[in-house]
DNA sequence: CTTTCAAATGTTATATTATTACATAGTGTT
DNA sequence: AACACTATGTAATAATATAACATTTGAAAG
């Protein structure tokens, strides 16, 4: 039962940028990408940009804002990636993205007196890891 | 009783940044800074840097990630400059510091299974505002 | 099968954002 | 004066991102 979910079909280039940032532990940085995929015959920035942009609207990766960095998105909770939450350790600088009920209901049902209604957000949290903390 | 906020010691090069920044209605780019500053002897990057740096750590501005652009902050409530909520119109751009209790609260209590404590947050709400919600 | 249209790709150049490195100058304290 | 600390000035460059335009691919319709 467990990766049910589909395949999606990503095209040659997002399927590349894509399985590089899925691999990895923490987040990629697009000329790291870049870089990545040189030998697999990509070879300027825009190829990785248009993938990412694509990923990101597909909501199977997620830009950490704070680090111009991207992530797999792991919670399959916000395939419309309207709605992301992470964690940033300020030491280690693990990212880990947040799925938590309470939090995403709160935000998403959000109003302020400003009369604006909210269709997405993304927020990110900084402190210590619990390997961090520690020291 | 308005505005009793000592004007603290900014240098010289900090106040001319925060003034521009404060003075506009709408978040300001590094480069923009730069650029108006120019006629006040302010030539160089490092120097603009240097003071949105200062002004962040001192919480009288405030970096929006999503857009790489700087604003004053509002609220003063964030004098430390660690928890910060914005909100920002997909169509006119016009960004809003959040000064909400109810808001803040729930933030600043969050935790969550990773016994990660959270001394930080940014974050930022993206929708419509009501004038563009009326076109 | 061919026409068609949208999406994706390839490529070059350039724009935008941010930092490194090093030299110099001011400011307050002992 | 000697010291430490913060801020400044300057040149060069790194890192991140987009513009513009030509070409190809792939699915859908005729
Ligand atoms: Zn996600
Ligand atoms: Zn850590
Ligand atoms: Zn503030
Ligand atoms: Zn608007």
């Amino acid at each position: 039962m467990a990766k049910m979910q589909k395949e999606y079909n990503l095209s040659k280039n997002q399927q590349i940028v894509f399985d590089i940032i899925e691999k990895s532990s923490e987040p990629v940085k697009a000329y790291s990408i870049l870089f990545n995929v040189k030998k697999k015959g990509i070879k300027a920035p825009p190829q990785v940009y248009r993938a990412l942009e694509k990923l990101i609207k597909l909501g199977k990766i997620h830009k950490v804002e704070s680090k111009n960095a991207f992530v797999a998105c792991k919670s399959s909770n916000c395939e419309i990636s309207k709605a992301t939450a992470f964690s940033i350790c300020e030491i280690c600088e693990k990212v880990t993205e947040i799925a938590n009920n309470k939090l995403s209901n709160f935000l998403n049902s959000f109003e302020d007196k400003s009369g604006m209604k909210y269709k997405k957000y993304n927020l990110e949290f900084f402190g210590l890891c619990k390997k961090c903390k520690k020291t």
